[in-house]
RNA sequence: GGAUAGGUGGCAGAGAGGUUAUGCGUAAGACUGCAGAUCUUAUUUAUUAGGGUUCGAAUCCCUACCUAUCCUCCA
């Protein structure tokens, strides 16, 4: 499997040593409601770790929290509680949201808090290499000493410098350097007590130092929203890189469009962000998964609500077709589709492709539909495991769970269909709206009525 | 100002030198008690503009214009 590495801008083969797969994507700093910026990130993510397994790889995937930053404690100062405690419950609003669009593949959440001693470690050996100096207010990195640093973002170090960066530390070396360690400033703040003095972490340190305690100074995957190439992931090259010595610290370091909105990117800090929530009771999870994978990770998407509406759609087109496989009984006819199957496969191998992959599941169904009476239910058992295997990371496909018994319905349902024939329509039309408010739609073809579940 | 992505039909969005993407929408038809779903056909030269390379360019090169992101916290 091929997939575009931001550092060599090119693409490149996943895990060419054929081990396991160590990957890494930057979890959110949790100080306000979970967006849907975030969900289409960690969507993405979420179906490239469940691919590779599907694929019989093994991927360890890792995700940190940023539960201590100075946006926390600015907010929980803002409301007057402590800042531990509102990350706490910003944290379990992120779960919860995750759980929402079946984002379930992460094997460790690492909350930064929880590895103060790992960071503080990490600061010590960087200092003991010349790479830190101290001023009033923190312990900084000197960016100078890294010749590569901006290899990543393609930011050139004269530019940076002659920039407006107004509010650093004018006492700072390099306008670059970044502070690794915050001295405390007030008794309210959460601090740690360190060889320098009670205080925090920086942001950048952190996952250097979660990486680097369950990956060591090499791992396959590092991922996050295209908003985190500068300056955070630069400077976490530039740590990981100054404490290995070489550059070669992460094969391939990929990321996600940005959700936009109205053509602005969807962000806390600009507040025009619309939080899970909203969402949640209007649709469903596969409906959001197919909104955002229905185009491609890299490219930003313009949110809107007719997108919504239009993955719906395909939801729904593709759950009714999968359903379809289910009645199928005795002799019929075979449908030819396993090239396509395999189309989609290239297509995921080919950078995550997911769009072309629904175009081609798409396909499928399309021929499930026109040989929807005659399907010969060996075939179909085969078609629902292939189908399954894309689901099992797409998850695009609405899968009720059953409620009442296949047979009542049926029952039902024939009993509907003498109605009909002796045209009682009123009669039947009851069954049928006793059926819909149960969720369950009946679907009248020639021939046969057909029903699902509602989606 | 600098850096990085892009600009494709009514809309959303793939493709990366030569064949219908796909979906939504729209129009007509088939089916039908109604509803819905599905199927068929159409939407006749959609690739920001102008140059160039080539037998052939959305696709490569140059120029211009436009948009977003990053350069300050951000998924």
């Amino acid at each position: 499997m091929m997939i575009y590495d931001q550092l060599s801008r090119s693409n490149k083969k996943v895990n060419a040593r054929g081990k396991v797969i160590k990957m890494y994507v930057c979890g959110p700093t949790v100080y306000d409601e979970p967006h849907l910026g975030h969900i289409k990130t960690y969507i993405t993510f979420d179906v490239l770790a469940k691919y590779l397994r599907q694929k019989g790889y093994t991927v360890f995937y890792l995700q940190n929290i940023t539960d201590i930053d100075d946006k926390i404690i600015n907010r929980a100062e803002e409301i007057g509680v402590n800042a531990l405690d509102l990350s706490k419950i910003f944290l379990r609003k992120y779960m919860n949201a995750m759980k929402y669009a079946k984002i379930d593949s992460v094997n460790f959440y690492a909350p930064a808090t929880d590895h103060i001693r790992e960071i503080i470690r990490q600061i010590r050996v960087l200092e003991g290499r010349n790479f830190t100096y101290r001023l009033p207010d923190g312990v900084y990195y000197r960016v100078w000493m890294d010749s590569n640093y901006g290899v990543l973002s393609g930011q050139k170090a004269e530019k940076l410098i002659s920039g407006k960066r107004a509010s650093v530390s004018d006492m700072k070396e390099d306008p670059r350097d970044f502070v690794l360690w915050k001295f405390k400033k007030k008794d309210s703040e959460p601090s740690w007590s360190s060889p320098w003095g009670e205080g925090r972490p920086g942001w950048h340190i952190e996952d250097t130092a979660i990486a680097s305690k369950y990956f060591g100074n090499h791992y396959d995957l590092h991922g996050a929203g295209k908003d985190l190439i500068f300056p955070h992931h630069e400077s976490e090259l530039s740590i990981m890189s100054s404490l290995k010595g070489n550059t070669h610290v992460v094969d391939i370091w990929i990321y996600s469009g940005i959700l936009k909105i109205k053509g602005e990117k969807m962000s806390k800090s600009e507040n025009n962000f619309i939080p899970v929530s909203y969402l949640t009771d209007k649709y469903s999870p596969e409906t959001i998964r197919m909104c955002f994978l229905s185009n491609n990770y890299g490219s930003e998407t313009d949110f809107s609500d007719s997108l919504l509406e239009e993955a719906r759609k395909n939801v729904d087109y593709i759950s009714k077709a999968y359903q379809i496989l289910h009645s199928a009984s005795g002799k019929g006819s075979k449908i030819a589709v396993r090239n396509l199957f395999q189309i989609i496969e290239k297509e995921m191998d080919n950078d995550i492709n997911t769009r072309n992959a629904i175009a081609g599941l798409i396909e499928v169904c399309s021929m499930i539909y026109k040989t929807k009476d005659n399907i010969d239910e060996d075939d179909a058992k085969y078609l629902i495991s292939e189908i399954d295997k894309i689901n099992s990371y797409l998850g695009i496909i609405n899968i009720k769970e059953k409620e009442f018994s296949t047979n009542t319905i049926e029952k039902l349902i024939d009993l509907r269909d003498k109605l009909r024939k002796d045209k009682l329509y009123d009669e039947s039309d009851i069954i049928r709206g006793a059926l819909k408010e149960s969720g369950i739609v009946i679907e009248d073809n020639h021939g046969k009525s057909g029903w699902h579940y509602e989606n």
